[in-house]
DNA sequence: TCGTAAAGTCTACAGACGTAGTCGATTAGC
DNA sequence: GCTAATCGACTACGTCTGTAGACTTTACGA
């Protein structure tokens, strides 16, 4: 699976679209403007310009059905979830994820259930 | 210390001055430019642009010295990281942490290192 | 004193982004 | 067969971003 076919960066509300997609594909614009529109007050015409520049960022595929298109990912939502996690460690932690994980730990964004979760991560990980 | 006098986002290139001012300040324009220019190729002219930006947004504060001005952050450095990093996991990661941690773990994105340190932190926090 | 270097302000401009309207073609239902 | 609904393509437009030049004022050195 591609990481990310062109280096073209994916906005906010390009986002928010991937994430339908993600969900469940292909499917048309109108199904994902049903998914959508309504949480995110957008007009069915948004949601087409969206997936043009999708498709267009090579971010998104379409395969002809009837008169209309159905649209799937053309790149995986854990390569691009990978991709702005390292983005973010990268720039804000010196690449150090152990200090992403400091400043949450430190700023009290981790609940109990985050801290044993991660402490069956780490033991299997030590195995 | 505020975390964010205004809600106004700072930009990639925004973000790069702060991390200068950050470091040391107060600091002047040409300074800043001293500092960062040449690694990012930019001209004076941009570093200034950059600092009126974020005068404007509230994320910086100047105090005039002689005939120029010094520029010091309004917002910490933490609170900035904080919100940033909270934005990623709430937008990415359905607010789970430890979601974000399980997918640096299995993208193989932690080193040994990593690893040992925060199983560190681990321990602390459950003292 | 006088020019020049430097500082901040204003203006610029192309590309990305958010949001959406219009238009021409097509199709499905009557 | 004809009309109404629908689809994608194209166009639009204000804002934000990256990047920087031009202009104005001012202070310091010769």
């Amino acid at each position: 699976m591609p990481s990310d076919p062109s280096g073209e960066r994916i906005s906010d509300a390009e986002h928010a679209v991937m994430e339908v997609l993600w969900d469940h594909s292909p499917r048309s614009a109108t199904d994902v403007c049903e998914t959508i529109c309504d949480t995110r007050d957008w007009s069915i015409a948004t949601v087409k310009t969206l997936l043009s520049r999708l498709v267009a960022k090579g971010a998104v595929a379409t395969e002809p059905e009837g008169r209309r298109f159905l649209y799937h990912p053309l790149i995986a939502r854990s390569a691009y979830v990978g991709g702005e996690s390292r983005r973010l460690v990268d720039r804000l932690f010196g690449g150090r994820a152990s200090s992403l994980f400091a400043h949450l730990a430190q700023s009290e964004a981790l609940s109990d259930e985050d801290l044993t979760e991660m402490e069956v991560l780490l033991k299997e990980l030590r195995r």
